[in-house]
DNA sequence: AGTTTTTATTCAAACGTTTGAACAATCATT
DNA sequence: AATGATTGTTCAAACGTTTGAATAAAAACT
């Protein structure tokens, strides 16, 4: 049952009595070929089950209609429904996605760039690692022409398009709800301020304070690296503060639930005595006890608007389009861990 | 800056004044090729930044080093932490991977499928959608001579090489375990009993059950998408019973949650009126409260047995290997959901 | 009827690599 | 010194498609 030999356009041809070429321009709806043949064409490729070779297609073409994206890691509702978004949105067009996670590591994320270009896709879609700082195999990317998309994590330094959200108005917001419950001393639980968007939340976080009046305190700020562990520890750690914290603003909600968990067993009542506001609104946020306030990201418009960005760099391939930054505004979506009654 | 011209096996010839061949086997480190010439190749490649073109090889040698892997959806630890097994591994043997989540739609999984045989990939490395009961498209796949690997959610008709735990005997420890807090009326909100794995499940649960001399009731199996919603609905529905169950197994940990947060709004003492017992191990489940206790599948392991199944395929192409069906030991996690004191 | 234009197809080269066969040169064996 | 084996390289074809130029045939215009 298993065909052995693949059928290809030169089997066509002969069927047909025609040449590779014209067979190659019926399939391709080439202007200059006729109805007539192009029906023809068709219908004999169908009988033979034909499938094209995508691979000499891309040799002759020089495009292999792939494309990579990288992200932190996919155990993320934020980045699991961008990726979903970018795949529908390119296989529409005719392109496949080579997903790949960094897991936060700069090192895994210089492979898999190197892969990708091994790989020579047609143009690369990412978040950067927390981890990065250098820009080196971003810049590589930039130097052979391939189409390079960043979201959510990206640098201003790279002059590439960027979508991602307002993250110094985000903060805003979360302070403005957090002083609007009544918080006096607000802490921030950050991601490392030498990832822009967590410089700006930082940055967004500490101007809101100075507009409300509020404390600034070095002690009230903790950069970390997010992770559940961190929510545990930081807060911990904030607990031992001789003046502790009414609120706190955490930057992801992973480590919202770290925090959440230890003010648990510590018996501290939120929102109450601690208010908290998370950020990022992963699937489980809405649904612990109490529910966590946070914020939304619009991850399938991020996902839209990379995928267009993308696409639309490669139809204006040489046209020196100027690049785009697309900022979103972010929703607060107030739950329990922060609404008092 | 940006070189137009990409550097060839034709320009590292040239400089060498040998011919391309010499320089693809020199490469390719064919015994026959002077260790001198292999030398002095691999410093003119160094010198003129030569990247092999993937395409061009894929063309000649059919092979388009490319894995494609269909996993239900990203956004879970279980299959997050096996596709990043499987593309670690898989990229030490120069492959790549492409990652396709089928959102448990058959629909999806078969645009999936086609994608991939059009990217000429080397194999497939898959876990079914819920949805799938008719297996053409695998049977497509299997027929294109195209190795094939199923993990977690497989199918025995298929007849391919399958990787997963022993979901009878998990059924049976979790089973053992209630039984031994005390329970004595257990149910089980189950995945659709047409997908195997449930259907283990479900017959584990029943065997267990039996053997302890509990009640089979059909009021106490219910099955569903697993989806938190699922979970919230499926507990309000079980606690109207007349006589409602006294402790829950629960094949999915999201599922568990939302059933977890029913019992809390209904001011339910977990795990002492009714003890509960999801499946998956999500990073979630040890962070809320109560904790969850849980299954843990080793995804890890199944990663790399499925990673190494399709290389095994792969070397021994043609030689007709006999298939392997690998079923691992899964491990029970006890939590406080469960724990009575 | 002759010339130009349009239409449909073929020709031939190209994309960059791989690979077995062929060849020449060197070395070993008698 | 003649023969055979070994080594290092070249030759040429192949993988399956695409594409601009060339050609042939038909149609349209003088």
């Amino acid at each position: 049952m298993i065909n052995k030999k693949k059928t290809t356009i030169k089997d066509i041809a002969n069927v047909l009595g025609i040449t590779p070429s014209a067979v190659s321009k019926a399939l391709n709806n080439h202007p200059r070929i006729s109805e007539k043949t192009k029906t023809d064409v068709l219908q004999v490729a169908k009988n033979l089950n034909y499938q094209p070779n995508r691979l000499a297609s891309a040799l002759r073409k020089g495009k292999s209609n792939l494309v990579g994206v990288i992200i932190p890691r996919a155990n993320s509702h934020f980045f699991s429904s961008i990726i979903q978004k970018i795949e529908d949105l390119l296989n529409k067009e005719g392109y496949n996605i080579i997903i790949t996670q960094s897991n936060e590591s700069y090192e895994k994320e210089c492979r898999s760039i190197d892969a990708l270009l091994y790989t020579q896709v047609d143009g690369i879609i990412a978040s950067m690692a927390n981890e990065t700082v250098k820009l080196d195999y971003y810049e590589k990317i930039k130097s052979k022409g391939i189409p390079l998309i960043l979201f959510d994590r990206g640098e201003n330094d790279l002059n590439v398009d960027y979508i991602g959200i307002d993250d110094y108005q985000s903060s805003q917001i979360v302070i403005e709800h957090l002083v609007n419950q009544g918080c006096k001393r607000i802490a921030h639980i950050a991601g490392f301020s030498h990832t822009r968007i967590y410089k700006n939340r930082i940055r967004g976080y500490r101007d809101a304070l100075k507009k409300f009046g509020l404390p600034i305190e070095d002690d009230l700020i903790v950069e970390s690296n997010l992770r559940i562990e961190d929510g545990r520890r930081i807060m911990k750690q904030l607990l031992k503060l001789q003046n502790i914290p009414d609120g706190v603003y955490i930057s992801g909600d992973y480590t919202a639930l770290g925090a959440l968990q230890v003010l648990q067993e510590e018996n501290i009542n939120v929102p109450n005595d601690i208010a908290l506001v998370g950020f990022s609104n992963e699937s489980f946020s809405s649904l612990v006890t109490p529910s966590i306030s946070t914020i939304e990201q619009h991850s399938e418009k991020i996902g839209e608007l990379a995928a267009n960005a993308f696409l639309h760099r490669i139809a204006t391939k040489n046209e020196n389009v100027s690049l785009n930054k697309m900022i979103l505004q972010a929703e607060l979506i107030i739950r329990n861990s922060s609404k008092r009654k």
